[in-house]
RNA sequence: GCGGGUGUAGCUCAGUUGGUUAGAGCGCUGGCCUGUCACGCCAGAGGCCGCGGGUUCGAGUCCCGUCACUCGCGCCA
């Protein structure tokens, strides 16, 4: 027999009785009873339970046998008695009496128990992963990470892409987040980055002619986590294609996104065709370049109602929209039946706290006199044909309530896409079986304002390519952007993928011609030596025959995130790292000896204290 | 860098208006129990109430500071 295991622990059935077996795992769980010591004996397969018995020579070492010890036993399987059978178990039908008994590990007391579901602090959780990763929801997370990478690669490898490897240590790319770096031995004062994304080197491939690519690609970014964004590093299914249209881009990921989502959704449902909504609708609608479609509420701009203080009574909207700023409403549908006004107040205060606006107007609906009409300051003085047509155009009734968001417009429809999935929350109206709520946003602009630096800036990727009218050429387009508004007015073939408020991706088709790209960077006001400087690589081979190309790099974590069903993207990270992008475990980042740094040519000095 | 929340037993949490010896569940240790499967029952151990300072006769509780974790903003495809 084998050293370790004959059987798996989630293997046997009732075929195998009365026959001896030898299974090795970790001690799930005891339970000593009178006559019998019941053991939970867990692999990675599942659980088996192991009897033994007091006439046992190892009874005693069994019964103080730890939890999560790695034990091995051998015994014969038998037939469990009708009512002693455990339906929530595969192999609740038999069990195993033990004739021998080996601890092979012996745990020490528990940092963090392995059995049941609670919650435990994220220091420990990381600290101790590997407890953490014993347990059942983050063991299938993992699982099913893997697999799906291997689907998302078999799907593209059967559209006939190549995964292809692009370095690691390379040169600091253009996606616009702080770099890590590697300083390099042999060049002493110089730096690799790691990359951002592989964005150079795969349309360095399409000049290569390699026509389609993908990899399963790390990328390196050193910007602070949020819940859906750990820090430093995270995987993107990476792919670009030759010769391509942006809708051959879509055609070409849309089945390979909605059909991982349909293998491991569980059964949810997966939205076909994705729509496709222009970024300036979005942002209208919904506050966000990144709409959650299951909120069944949208976004009214509310601003004209507010011009005439004579006619509202409410002169803060009014200085606020003659200013050139913007009133807009969110609807938060049977919050004035449903809650109090604490909930009205709690939002406000979220606003003024967690979103650090000004503040959230609201105002409650109420019948009256067979008009609709709200005691709240915002619409308490309205003429009544005025009120009437504002929540016409929105759709309220009494019964609900509207939220309003106000200041410059891009503060405006920010607090208010936030506010949108707040309200839409907490009232709990986000439909959880509506399942993936897939969209296109399209037609991002080339340009916005930078206000820090007063100057027109790209607002994504430089590197795609300016969308031009029928007739037009991409070049016409930005040689007639003669002034900053027409500049902004620019759109590019740039896009994301959604699914239920969660950024999965943004691509490109791109810009291949150099002209077109050196005068890209005038516009946004870098000379044609910073490009030759900053992406040296492409933009010399762009002037040796670079083909119309494109493509999209949807997050790989993210996607797992919304199939395991968790907000938190530690769920589906093996290791991941803590806010503060140390990982608990490992001790990583840490000091370094003097003589590696000496080595480098490098010294640190102390961090300045705080004043 | 900024803002919110949290910090009490190994873990999850309660702790009222500032008032006697800081509690519960899980886990752990010991015992009991004729078959459990979140077994049950009895007993026990286990506390720098994050840390420092202050107010007070008296602080887990109030005030100030600080640290850690976390969520968000800034930042970031």
């Amino acid at each position: 027999m084998h050293a370790f295991r004959s059987h798996t622990c989630g293997e046997l059935r009732s075929s195998d009785v009365g026959s001896t077996v030898k299974l090795s795992g970790w001690v799930h769980r005891k339970r000593e009873h009178a006559n019998a010591l019941f053991i939970d004996l867990r692999d990675h397969y599942g659980i088996s339970q192991v009897v033994v018995y007091p006439t046992a020579e190892f009874y005693e070492a069994a019964k103080r046998c730890p939890s999560e010890s790695v034990i091995t036993v051998t015994g014969e399987v038998l037939a469990r008695d009708a009512e002693a059978v455990n339906k929530e178990l595969d192999t609740g039908d038999v069990e195993m009496r033990a004739e021998t008994f080996l601890i092979e590990s012996q745990a020490d007391p528990l940092p963090l128990p392995v059995f049941g579901e609670q919650e435990y602090p994220e220091e420990i959780r990381l600290k101790h992963r590997y407890l953490d990763l014993r347990r059942d929801t983050l063991h299938k997370n993992i699982i099913m990470r893997g697999q799906v990478i291997n689907s998302l690669r078999s799907r593209m490898i059967a559209q006939g892409f190549t995964e292809f490897q692009t370095p690691i240590l390379t040169a600091s790319s253009p996606e616009g987040a702080r770099d890590f770096l590697v300083p390099s031995r042999q060049n002493p004062g110089k730096f690799y980055a790691l990359p951002q994304a592989p964005q150079q080197f795969k349309q360095l491939l399409m000049v290569a002619g390699f026509d389609r690519y993908f990899q399963i690609a790390p990328c390196f970014r050193d910007e602070d986590a949020r819940a859906d964004r750990s820090p430093g590093e995270f995987y993107q299914l990476d792919m670009e294609m030759s010769f391509v249209t942006q809708e051959d881009v879509f055609n070409t990921i849309e089945p390979v996104m909605a059909g991982v989502f349909e293998e491991f959704g569980g059964g949810k449902a997966v939205t076909a065709p994705f729509p496709r909504i222009p970024y300036k609708e979005s942002m209208e609608k919904y506050g966000s370049d990144k709409p959650d479609l299951r909120i069944p509420f949208e976004l009214s701009d509310v601003s004209e109602f507010f011009l005439d203080e004579s006619k509202t009574g409410f002169g803060i909207f009014a200085k606020i929209t003659k200013g050139g700023g913007k009133v807009i409403a969110i609807p938060a549908p049977g919050a004035t039946d449903n809650q109090s006004r604490k909930f009205f107040d709690s939002l406000d205060k979220w606003a003024k706290k967690e979103m650090q606006a000004p503040g959230l107007g609201y105002a409650r609906l109420k019948e009256e006199g067979g008009a609709v009409v709200s005691q709240d300051p915002a619409l308490k003085n309205f003429e009544p044909e005025l009120l009437k047509a504002l929540l016409e155009k929105m759709g309220l009734k009494a019964g609900d309530g509207v939220f309003f968001s106000a200041g410059k417009k891009n503060d405006a429809y920010k607090l208010a896409g936030a506010a949108r999935n707040k309200v839409a929350a907490d009232l709990d109206l986000i439909d959880e079986d509506a399942g993936f709520k897939f969209c296109w946003v399209v037609d991002y602009p080339m340009y916005e304002w930078d206000e820090d630096n007063k100057k027109v800036d790209f607002s994504h990727n430089p590197f795609s390519m300016p969308q031009a009218p029928e007739g037009k050429s991409a070049m016409d387009v930005l040689l007639e952007a003669d002034t900053d508004a027409k500049k902004l007015d620019i759109l590019a073939y740039q896009y994301d993928i959604v699914c239920n408020g969660i950024e999965l991706s943004s691509g490109a088709i791109r810009n291949h011609k150099a002209d077109v790209m050196y005068k890209a960077f005038e516009i946004a006001g870098y000379g044609p030596e910073v490009v030759d400087d900053k992406f040296a690589g492409m933009i010399n081979a762009f002037k040796f025959g670079a083909p119309p190309h494109g493509g999209i790099a949807p997050g790989v974590d993210r996607m797992v995130m919304l199939l395991a069903g968790t907000d938190t993207i530690r769920d589906v990270i093996l290791f991941p790292m803590n806010g503060q992008a140390q990982d608990l475990m490992m001790n990583a980042p840490a000091e370094v000896d003097a003589s590696a740094l000496k080595e480098l040519n490098i010294k640190t000095v102390p961090v300045a204290p705080k004043d």
